[in-house]
DNA sequence: CATGAATGAGCGTTCATTCAT
DNA sequence: TATGAATGAACGCTCATTCAT
């Protein structure tokens, strides 16, 4: 019933009709209430869900013994966030910024397991970074919000501008990386 | 009326009800449609109207002659920037993430009245950067989303996790200016 | 103001806008209560207004001395008929079928002053024909409704089914006279 | 659910509530949009219904071979007439008169279905008549519709004025057909 | 007399939720 | 477990009516 996911992020929450739901699914609309309480928790199921993966995913690759902190990122960050960019899950974040602050539950959940832990990891980087001879690699540290910044911009972009003016929203990434660890070591693949 | 706009906010233009709507403004129901036509009409006119003040603001302070683009950004920008997250313009942001997608005339007027002259603003302080021996800021010409990426993280943030995890949005837009284009000149007030 | 029977007329009582009226008519909305209460007023006042005029039409003529019943009627309630048909009052027969048993005061005013008169007027023709030789007029007398059935037959056909098959009004209630009184006298014009 | 039909019968289209139609039906008001898509279609479902057995019921019976068509019309259409006087089904027609111009479909459907055909019959009559002797029942095949013109007068004149002035409708058709095909055999029914 | 902005009760319609099967 | 007909509260919108100017 996860397909349901489709019709929340078309429409967002309060728009979205369990009539659709269902018959995208292919059931009854009665036979979602055998799973969940009521539309919240349809909600909150689907986001949760998407959570899991998404935690694994994270915490299943290392860095590499002795692998810059840049070469890292563009190896495991970079093809989680243009796959991100490409998946069904793309709308779980989209979802989240337009309907959160209305589910508190849901948002602190999202920021316990997913936010905190993505951003300790990349605290965690730029100490590694700094550590290996980059200094400037301090502000990370500080602000490990800089890292995710232009992976946000592009998500919001390809949801409200894309049809007007498309956005090279891997480029826009790398650009960012480049700024914060300089650039990567030139045997990685960088295909600009 | 336009204190519509903080029923909107919170919640959603789905799940508001025109009913409260009139009750916050102090009219009745029946008012709101002698100034809109419907719902739809109602929202965009809110967003309309914070459309243009805030390109007024946008054009009125052009770059001092011979002032460094990271000055002129931390004296125009900053500020303003500071101010949107204080003010309910701020709202008009979060509500076109969350909803402009279900709007697409909205969005289309936003993406070309604010947004690409937004950006085509910065692309021209970044040629200036240049011209002015900082080659580093080519970046900025082919990503001039990297400026404003740190105070929509701000934004967002803010709305979601502020009550779990406070966020220096100041902060963060400065570190990234000096990513982009160095450290401010030493007369300018830097607090942090 | 009686224009607004136009509205009626097109919409019904219920359908009709009091905006639609007041514009139409030239004026703003609250003028109308300066001069009726409220709608049913309006209406019941523009019926009143139109009985007047038929009543005193009605009972302008009477039968020339010596003319025949036939003759009289072709002369005098044929082009009646006939004009109504093509007169706004037209309207004011159909919104009291449409309407009148919701308006019983209406109804009753219409009853008393024009059916009644006008039943009793066909009645006293019948008699005169009778007594002129003419026994089969007695059914007249009995059913003085038979002489409006095809004027009436030929109003509610214009509303409903003009469009689909056209109906000769004029033909129809020639037709019934000569049923019920023969052909008129060889003089009097008579097309078909 | 065409107990509705009360409804509109007592208060016209525009003036039924469907929160009445649904109480006095005993549902609630959604379920009546599990079977009509609005309020229009719920009146035109109405209408609908009952043209078919009023078609079936028309086309149940032909003449008896050699019956004069005066007894015809006496065996058939009186009943039915009178028989409709009686039934829900006379407000069907009465609704149809009202607001028949307000339905193009309806009236279409009503007049291709059932006022065409029935026309067309008595017109057939007509031309039997003439056949087996009676030439002046050429007037029927030009003007066929003054077969129901008095039942429709008493329609109307139920609705309006019976409270005020009773009428024999029974009698009034009789005496129209006496008029268009002479008395009927002695041996038929004939209470008057 | 006239206006027209404001009102607010009321209606058609929707849809999350329930429950007998 | 699954269904889908039924529910009824709630919402967007309308419009007759009022009243300050």
């Amino acid at each position: 019933m996860q397909a349901a996911l489709a019709e929340f992020s078309d429409k967002g929450f309060a728009a979205t009709r369990l009539d659709d739901v269902a018959s995208r699914a292919g059931v009854a609309k009665g036979t979602i209430y055998l799973h969940f309480a009521d539309k919240r928790a349809l909600f909150q199921g689907i986001v949760q869900e998407v959570i899991g993966p998404t935690l694994a995913n994270l915490q299943a690759q290392a860095p590499a013994p002795g692998e810059r902190a840049r070469d890292y990122l563009e190896r495991v960050m970079l093809p989680l966030a243009v796959a991100l960019a490409a998946s069904p899950r793309r709308e779980v974040i989209r979802l989240l910024i337009a309907e959160g602050s209305r589910f508190p539950e849901v948002a602190e959940v999202y920021h316990r397991e997913i936010v905190q832990r993505g951003l300790e990891t990349f605290r965690r980087l730029g100490a590694m970074a700094r550590d290996a001879g980059q200094p400037e690699a301090e502000v990370i540290e500080r602000f490990p919000q800089l890292i995710v910044a232009p992976a946000l911009v592009g998500l919001i972009w390809s949801g409200l501008f894309e049809r007007f003016e498309p956005l090279d929203v891997e480029g826009l990434i790398r650009a960012q990386l480049d700024l914060l660890l300089g650039p990567p070591s030139t045997d990685a693949a960088s295909s600009r």
